[in-house]
RNA sequence: GCCCGGAUGGCGGAAUUGGUAGACGCGCCAGACUCAAAAUCUGGUAUUAGCAAUGAUGUGCAGGUUCGAUUCCUGUUCCGGGCACCA
């Protein structure tokens, strides 16, 4: 009987289907376990080799849960909303739904093919109006409610109306905007539309004005971690600046829970540090400098600074360009030239000024008074310094930053030294702990203590305090797009008014016209009839939500998919709790993590649920990448080209990496290309005359070349006979092709698709080898020549049961401790090694458990069986098909899937030896092995040996110097 | 520029707590079976000297700590990822 994989497979998923297998409760006896993959966008593309890895790696854990006895949620589902399918619609006139919903299937299709065992009755499609109603809803609640930051929590926007109308916001600093400052009678005096504004700046869900990545491109505007470089992540579109009505999250308000969070999930390391950075907390003060006014009445500029020590080497200040000051204090001297900068300033792009560093800015005029000594202090304008962190101007002290360094340096601005030899006058020093001079009060003090004492004597002087600042910014959450969804807000009289729940979903009206909307608004604004159908009058917000609105809470969805109540009963989502373990890619670091991240924290804060982490542990599968292939085409410029074509002639690997390097053909080459051109134009050759020529390197498809030999005939034949009559210059009979690892694409050429490789050899294998390839965390090429060696394994592991002529070779025969030991040692590594996910020495772990057993021809059903259901996680087709077989022979016949067997523990009892050879050294240098109890204590260990007779010839009578180390390995004697 | 991670045979990688480096797989070499091929099986495979036993060298590079370092420390080079005028 041969191992027939296609047949197995086939057969075990739909057993498994049938009787419904991978369906799990919301209630059990069992411990709950929560293996969650970050669900997928379904693209066009389908599934290439890159994607199933950490859903094999997540599989392979949620079953080896199951086995362990814990009631496994383990469910799948469709970011279903986004840019991709618009596009697709625009360019294809496909509806984004159908297109969806077909690319859905596919991918469906496709991971069923894997053996997943995924709950495919809680599937969740971010698109689905049974899904968007609660987002929606969650939506309204983020609208309804403010960040209350003396209980540190979100609450309802009700509370907060009362406490106004009782006090005032004297206690509830408006974080939209400072300045909003009023009183009890003020806000009860108010009209409807200015308290309406007034809240809208303390809603976590606001809408606002704001400079935003508008992609003209796209004609939509784009996160900050949807740009890159300037230009659109998707597409690659140039990104500018533009003032737009836009929604956001005001996340802002959860900055410092999001970055204590980080102290309580199990991340990587890396994915902390990019958390951290993004939220970017730094503490320091606030400091106001008084303007020396000449006309005006006098103005403060409020610096931002974390170093208020280096307070008396402040040499001059920098504005932004954008301040609202400039305009006010500048001088008639000086007014053309700032006008002049500003000028230059608007002309360069974003990309410009991030490309080229130019050290730019311009004098105001204007003069500060230094708050302690009085000194004048001039003030400048520059691009260095951004309007939109902190208060969009610093102090500048040159002798302790970089940039304002070679800022003072470009514009002849004197120095003051206040940190003496530290600073060498020919770069800044931006030490904390040099000691400080020609700075008063302070002077003597190291910086690093200096720091508070200078806050306190601001703040007593009332001319600065203590201040936390975020690079973060609040998440623009609107998209002038049709594919997403719609908000569910009314406009009257310019007051957005949030829809009630029992009017949820609002639905996404099919439209045909895709355009954008006038003044920057999206496509639905062209549909009048949906914005304007309003009972109660008013009309639709025409924008939609971001991608990452869907995904910022789907894994609470899972829980209870099928409520139409509520987004999550409580019930369930106490019994899941939180994501036990994510995988996914580190993609998402900055943008999806830290959005579901403060949405978990704000249902919290409701009391919805009873966690504020979503993910307890995540791991990041690496990337695989593609491993391209290049063949080298020449280009002939030949003389008289109107009249003759050139042939296509591909040159191999040698001959053409040689050619690049020298930029001239080798005579070798040159010759082989002149019979080229021989042949082709006959008896003319006379007449040809190369001008010049050049290699151009291009993709080959991957499936087309073996390791890096050229199937020529494939190639012939590849786009529709393109390159028929191709001539193709060799090195030893075979055309080698240039290799080069990138991302995975199907521009490159080298997609790897697998089914193909399911359909060669199997689920089981493709699983087994994905994990084989290397760690999961690690980004790797893929290179399908070893998958032959798993697949080897598997069929040796077949033949352990089947022999080709007898049929049945499984024994009840009694196992030998030998047999038992390499049982028990294969069960310890490779449940070790799951649980560390350690997924690639678990499978080598497998390997030689079987190598093993074929050489001791143990046929052992007593060996077998437990080693079936530990491999049932990594190849969970074999081991079912096998396992069966095993239990039929031992006439245990009730069918009883390897799905709900146990997973075998380790019996410590077979891994003990009496004694055991330890290799003895002296001095580190290897000498013999002496036989030692393993019960033998340190003590007893430290006598055999000085008793060993070689021991004692080195010894000489004299005792060692050092203690005998034994570490479960080795001794060591050192004299 | 800053932050993080990595570098081990021809290749992917292993070495879990500082303890016999190179597990496992690929590839390659030789042999068995076969008319032959495939499949399968057996042996070999870091470098170097040697017929061999064996010796020397060896985890990017230069040092250090230690009886002992792929592992810890300092410096350095290269590669990958993230952030980027954040005061």
């Amino acid at each position: 009987m041969e191992y027939n994989f296609n047949e197995i497979e086939k057969k075990w998923q739909a057993t498994w289907d049938e009787k419904g297998i991978y369906h799990v409760q919301d209630n059990s006896s069992k411990p709950a376990y929560y293996v969650l993959d970050m669900f997928p966008y379904p693209s066009g593309a389908g599934l290439h080799v890159g994607h199933p890895l950490g859903y094999i790696a997540s599989d392979i854990f949620a079953r080896y849960k199951r086995l362990e006895g814990f009631n496994v949620l383990h469910p799948m589902g469709y970011d279903a909303f986004g840019l991709p399918a618009e596009q697709y619609a625009i360019e294809h006139g496909v509806p984004p739904a159908e297109s969806t919903s077909k690319n859905i299937q596919n991918f469906r299709s496709q991971l069923d093919h894997l053996g997943f065992s995924y709950d495919w009755s809680r599937e969740i499609k971010t698109a689905d109006p049974h899904y968007y109603k609660w987002t929606q809803w969650i939506f309204l609640q983020l609208f309804n409610s403010y960040y209350n930051r003396h209980e540190n929590k979100a609450d309802r926007i009700e509370n907060l109306i009362v406490v106004f109308e009782k006090e005032g916001n004297k206690n509830f600093s408006c974080p939209g905007n400072d300045a909003t400052i009023f009183s009890a009678e003020m806000w009860n005096g108010f009209e409807e539309k200015m308290k309406m504004d007034i809240l809208m700046n303390y809603r976590l869900a606001y809408c606002g004005y704001g400079e935003v990545n508008w992609c003209e491109g796209l004609g939509t505007v784009l996160a900050n971690d949807e740009v890159i470089n300037g230009v659109s992540e998707r597409g690659g579109f140039p990104v500018e600046k533009k003032t737009l009505r836009q929604w956001y999250l005001r996340i802002t308000e959860y900055a410092d829970r999001l970055l204590e969070g980080l102290q309580h999930v199990d991340f990587s390391e890396s994915m902390k540090d990019m958390q951290s950075n993004w939220i970017g907390k730094s503490t320091g003060a606030e400091i106001s400098f008084e303007l020396l006014d000449n006309e005006n009445q006098t103005k403060n500029i409020v610096v931002y600074t974390t170093r208020p020590d280096t307070i008396f080497g402040v040499d001059f200040l920098v504005l932004a360009p954008e301040h609202i000051l400039v305009q006010k204090i500048i001088t008639k001297e000086q007014q053309q030239e700032i006008e002049k900068y500003i000028g230059y300033m608007k002309s360069r792009s974003e990309r410009e000024r991030q490309a080229e560093k130019k050290i730019t800015g311009s004098f105001t005029g204007a003069y500060a008074k230094h708050p302690f000594s009085g000194n004048l202090i001039p003030v400048w304008i520059s691009e260095y310094v951004l309007a939109g962190y902190g208060t969009g101007a610093i102090m500048a002290v040159p002798c302790g930053d970089e940039r304002d360094f070679k800022f003072a340096r470009h514009f002849d601005i004197p120095i003051t030294n206040i940190i003496g030899k530290d600073f060498n006058g020919e770069a800044a020093n931006d030490t904390k702990d040099a000691i400080l001079e020609k700075s008063d009060f302070l002077d003597g003090l190291r910086m690093r203590d200096a720091i508070q004492i200078v806050i306190q004597n601001l703040a007593e002087k009332n001319i600065g305090k203590a201040k936390v600042q975020y690079k973060m910014r609040d998440a623009a959450f609107s998209r002038q797009r049709y594919w997403g969804e719609p908000f569910p807000i009314i406009w009257k009289d310019g007051i957005a008014y949030p829809m009630t729940e029992n009017e949820l979903p609002l639905l996404l009206p099919p439209i045909k016209d895709l355009s954008p909307g006038l003044n920057g608004e999206g496509p639905l604004a062209n549909n009048r009839e949906w914005i304007e159908n309003v009972p109660g009058g008013g009309v639709r917000e025409s924008s939609t939500m971001p991608g990452y609105a869907g995904s910022s809470w789907y894994f609470l969805r899972y829980m209870d998919p099928h409520n139409d109540q509520k987004f999550c009963d409580k019930k369930a989502s106490d019994y899941w709790g939180q994501v036990d373990l994510y995988i996914g890619g580190t993609e998402h670091a900055v943008g999806h993590l830290l959005y579901s991240r403060m949405w978990t924290k704000f249902l919290f804060d409701l009391g919805t649920i009873s966690f504020d982490e979503p993910f307890k542990k995540l791991l990041n599968q690496g990337m695989i990448q593609g491993s391209s292939r290049f063949v080298y085409k020449l280009n002939l410029d030949i003389e008289n080209a109107s009249q003759l074509n050139a042939p296509v002639i591909f040159i191999s690997k040698k001959y053409a990496d040689d050619f690049l390097q020298k930029n001239i053909a080798s005579e070798e080459l040159e010759n082989k290309i002149s019979e080229i051109l021989k042949s082709y134009f006959g008896n003319d050759d006379d007449q040809i005359k190369i001008i010049s020529k050049n290699i151009i390197p291009i993709h080959a498809d991957v499936n087309m070349v073996d390791g890096f030999e050229l199937d020529i005939n494939a190639f012939k034949k590849w786009r529709n006979n393109e390159y028929a009559n191709a001539y193709f210059i060799l090195e030893y009979d075979q055309y080698i092709c240039g290799a080069e690892v990138e991302k995975m694409s199907k521009s490159k050429f080298n997609t790897i698709n697998p089914d193909d490789l399911v359909l060669k050899y199997g689920a089981d294998t493709f699983r087994m080898y994905e994990m084989f390839l290397g760690p999961v965390e690690q980004s790797k090429p893929w290179d399908t020549k070893g998958i032959e060696g798993v697949h080897r394994f598997l069929k040796k592991l077949w033949r352990l049961f089947f022999d080709e002529t007898k049929g049945n070779i499984i024994t009840i025969d009694k196992a030998s401790p030998a047999e038992m030991k390499l049982l028990h040692s294969t069960i310890k590594k490779v449940r070790d090694d799951t649980e560390r996910f350690s997924f690639n020495t678990a499978v080598s772990a497998f390997m030689i458990a079987v190598n093993e057993l074929a050489t001791l021809k143990c046929h052992k059903a007593e060996i077998l069986e437990p080693l079936l259901i530990l491999l049932a996680p990594y190849a969970p087709h074999i081991a079912e098909e096998l396992y069966q077989h095993v239990r039929g022979i031992q006439q245990k016949n009730n069918y009883e899937s390897i799905v709900d067997a146990l997973l075998p523990i380790v019996d410590e009892k077979y891994l003990t030896e009496t004694s055991k050879e330890y290799p003895l050294s002296v001095n580190g240098k290897l000498r013999t092995t002496i036989s030692i109890s393993l019960v033998a204590v340190q003590q007893e260990v430290e006598a055999i040996v000085l008793e060993n007779d070689i021991v004692k010839k080195w010894l000489d009578g004299k005792p060692p110097r050092k203690i005998i180390y034994v570490k479960n390995k080795m001794i060591n004697i050192v004299i």
